[in-house]
DNA sequence: AGAAAATTTGACCAGTTGGAAAAATGTTAG
DNA sequence: CTAACATTTTTCCAACTGGTCAAATTTTCT
């Protein structure tokens, strides 16, 4: 019956080398489209054409939309959360603080389609991803967020609400991704160019460490 | 030839008192759909029924779902900005820094939905907003920018971008109502009260005044 | 009241959408 | 080569979408 081998997983693995490749080709395609419309505006026949191929075809690949969603979101949030997986323990505090808010910045650059994913989930309150944020999401940061309250009680860093902490690493480093127009349009085209991150990096850099207020 | 009087003026004045009621409604209910699913994602029948008429009557008021969506975008960027143009060159600029800060937070608790259909706009790379972001808001942000140089000229604050410190300023306090859902979630019930504004006012100003690194 | 104007409703339409079915075509192992 | 299987295309459909139109109803003005 069926395929000599691997039949035990019913789910996850796709089977013959053309299904792995196109797999990929329609979910980088999806991706693009739902960054760029939300779920509900994307069309299938939109992600199709991005893959160049039919939307009978597509659909043999996935059996729906939310399917191809589905996919994209956990691989994403998988991705998303790595940077605050590496703060570490061992290491020194303003060093790894200074090294989330490299790494976040990093990611807005090389994955901004994502950032803009996961902006979208949330604008629209977050349907198809709250277990995750209620779960893994909360369970992490809580953990990570007693870290940094280690960190302050060691006299390391200022005192502070860790979780508004986190909140705001986020918040500075997604907005260059999910807000890029605006901030291309603000900027200029001189400024607006590939250097905004750098910019960006060394301004938060900047902001986090020392704030606004003068010594003294 | 139509009604007796005032007909000079062809586009802006609604007519009776019952046109100007229900635009508001319409509106109010628009706002809610259209922040929460963006414009393609959202429906008249989803607005008509929100705002508890039927469709052929909302595009009584409203010839299309674009001319809803115009109408909310210019009422919202204007709303928008207050704050920024409210930064005063007279002001003590620690001082003015700090209720920019208050004042964009308390935007944030007040008008969900207005940052929310701004998000969505700009998730989308702003295809209604585009030319107010290069024009308007390019030319606001521009001169408010110098004012911060001149602050920071006169050492009245540490010497930074001032653009990509507005940027910051945007992007964590709009972030609690954008991203509402992740920060209830991650706050848990017991701390995702209404108390979280609150919460995020005190860190923020902290953070932007005096960052984290201890003193000395 | 009663005419004129404003508002609301119901029926309708053409284009789009997510998806199903089956036929046609390609690929591969024996 | 050819049968079994995988892939692709063609055709189709029912639900939904933005929007129109004329008829019915309500409000307003005199």
């Amino acid at each position: 019956m069926g395929p000599v081998s691997a039949k035990s997983k019913a789910k996850p693995g796709p089977k013959t080398r053309i299904q792995r490749e196109k797999q990929d080709v329609i979910l980088e395609a999806a991706l693009t489209i739902f960054s760029l419309h939300g779920f509900r505006g994307a069309t299938i026949d939109q992600i199709a054409e991005a893959a160049g191929m039919s939307k009978p075809n597509l659909l043999y690949y996935f059996p729906s939309k939310e399917a191809m969603h589905r996919r994209l979101m956990t691989g994403m949030l998988d991705l998303w959360l790595d940077p605050l997986r590496a703060l570490d323990n061992e290491g020194d505090a303003i060093a790894e603080l200074r090294s989330y808010l490299r790494r976040k910045i990093e990611m807005a650059r090389d994955f901004p389609r994502e950032s803009r994913l996961f902006a979208n989930e949330m604008l629209q309150g977050a349907p198809h991803a709250i277990d995750v944020l209620e779960g893994e999401l909360k369970q992490l940061v809580d953990e990570k967020a007693q870290l940094i309250e280690s960190w302050m009680d060691a006299g390391k860093i200022n005192r502070t609400d860790p979780y508004h902490l986190i909140f705001s690493i986020w918040a500075t480093t997604q907005h260059y991704a999910d807000f890029d127009v605006q901030v291309r349009a603000v900027l200029g085209k001189d400024r607006g160019g590939e250097g905004r991150y750098e910019d960006a990096a060394r301004f938060l850099e900047n902001l986090f460490m020392d704030g606004l207020r003068p010594k003294g």
